[in-house]
DNA sequence: GTTGTTATCGATCATATGATCACGATGTGC
DNA sequence: GCACATCGTGATCATATGATCGATAACAAC
């Protein structure tokens, strides 16, 4: 019945529990079973209620370093372009990029949600994964969802499920029409303005940063043609964000693709009080270094190579 | 000495293996082992590694929760006073204080409480709503409550209806009289008296701490007047409990009003294995800092600002 | 050089941990 | 009412972890 009642998954009274439970297995280095000897419990649930405070987010491990590998590109890339905050996650062979960032999003937006807060969330595969590593905690958390553009519902579906609707707000279009003047009509519509004027007033923005190459995620999807592309890259584009293109500066460019667009423009996502991007990978190091120089995201979370070549090249 | 400075002076490049293993380990959850073979390190190096790591503080574990706080003020609490054990529930806007205290206290009974054990409960209104929460508990595990004071018949009697009586055993009086003489023939009384000797066997006494303040509900109840608590005021009252007024350190005063009670004195409390108290608000604050000083009482069940009041007085 | 001292390392082993399974309670739909 | 699914629980067991110990290397003092 009550889904998002029985997501909530504990009451006020269990997180105290859990709360202890974790403060007495990492700050006072005790062991589960003797947690569970002082607490009553079973070990076995000791070591479920760790588990289940790691996934949610209680539990918060931060590595604490001003030097070091990642860290000193974290604060470097703070630095060069102003960000808020950046994460850095390390190389490594295995395992796919995008993944490791969803993964590292979903830690980092899981420390800064509180209660009642609103995200509002943007188009793309890593907003996607994020989204999904996310779930439990924004129903735990009563976190509010409203979309940044339209062609989201496909997968923030999944996510959405068994929570109480009212909690998620979702543009009812595709990302992209064919038509400047349907794309003008969709944008008429009340309950697409309602949605839009919502997410205006999120408290922080979660977005991808698309590159301008052939295995976009917005090509793959049947939003957008090679050709097309080509002839952004020829009008300067270097990257994407919520489907809007823009040059090394960082500056949108004036394209007929973006008139077909649902969603926010760039003046509405900078007012946003945090603007989340997460992306990596060697082909979107240009657009991930122009978005940055551009002010257009507050917080970066990327992989090491990435960092490392975007600041490279902004040395030389 | 300073053994942990030296070392913490080791070369940068070691800091950013560090902090590489530390983020392997805690934030992809790759084993020791695993990690290991990927950075070309024995198991137990890594294992020193985190541990090295831990003790340094480069790993910081943060507990994202409201009851973060609470539990290291908790810690201090139990070390300064030399308590059993500390619970103290976070600041909140909403809600009212003593029920919130009430729920804690009940909780923190409902996991202490055995089978066949006996309860001894004091005067107060926190008192009261911890053994309303109590109720269910109580008949479940066969719990005896028996009253450390008169004055308790009026609100205990709800609690214990539908329960068979005879786990439950009141003093038939209140808790003040007018006389002294009064109070001596009640004491005197057979089943007052036998009342009284059972409540010095009991495992647990709960009580509720009074601050000598004109809201107290000594006063609100017609047990004691403004002008009585002023004269208490003047010899050095900072709180009562059980309606015994103490001292600064804790001490009971020799008051005539203490002779007009029916109840326990404090040497018979604390002939009691474990007395759980349950107070909090600012007005408090020097009432239970005394009683927790001189010794009145094993465990504490408070807020955090009080808590925090509490501990900040004692380090001045 | 020697010798003593200390730090570091890995092997070994006891313990801590979490994955899996099986059971019982609870709730649900027919 | 009954079968069925789901969840929470504890038992069992494989694995991960960290404590201990001896060996070795580096280093200082002589």
């Amino acid at each position: 019945m009550n889904e998002a009642y029985d997501e909530l998954a504990f009451e006020p009274h269990e997180e105290e529990l859990l709360s202890r439970v974790a403060w007495h297995y990492y700050h006072d280095g005790l062991t589960q079973s003797e947690i569970g000897e002082r607490l009553n419990l079973s070990r076995i649930k000791v070591s479920r209620m760790l588990d289940r405070g790691r996934k949610m987010g209680l539990i918060h491990v931060h590595i604490n370093s001003s030097y070091g590998g990642c860290f000193a590109l974290e604060a470097r890339l703070q630095e060069i372009y102003g960000l808020d905050e950046a994460r850095v996650i390390p190389a490594q062979e295995t395992g796919n990029v995008n993944d490791r960032l969803a993964e590292a999003a979903s830690q980092y937006l899981m420390g800064r949600l509180k209660d009642q807060e609103m995200l509002a969330v943007g188009w793309g595969a890593t907003v996607m994964g994020t989204l999904q590593r996310l779930s439990r905690t924004l129903s735990y958390k009563d976190i509010s969802l409203v979309s940044l553009t339209g062609g989201v519902s496909a997968y923030i579906e999944g996510v959405a499920s068994g929570r109480s609707s009212q909690n998620v707000h979702l543009i009812p279009a595709p990302l992209v029409v064919s038509q400047e003047s349907i794309a003008e009509a969709i944008r008429a519509e009340r309950h697409v303005v309602e949605v839009m004027s919502m997410a205006r007033t999120a408290n922080y923005a979660l977005v991808g940063i698309g590159a301008v190459a052939d295995e976009a995620t917005l090509i793959a999807s049947g939003y957008a043609s090679r050709s097309q592309f080509e002839i952004f890259r020829r009008q300067g584009a270097v990257g994407d964000i919520i489907g809007i293109f823009y040059d090394q500066a960082g500056e949108p460019l004036d394209l007929p693709f973006h008139k077909m667009l649902v969603g926010l423009d760039f003046e509405a996502l900078s007012a946003i009080p945090q603007v989340i991007a997460a992306a990596g990978g060697p082909r979107k190091v240009d657009a991930i270094r122009a978005a940055a120089r551009g002010g257009r995201i507050d917080v970066l979370i990327t992989d090491e190579p990435t960092a490392q070549a975007i600041i490279e090249k902004d040395q030389a």
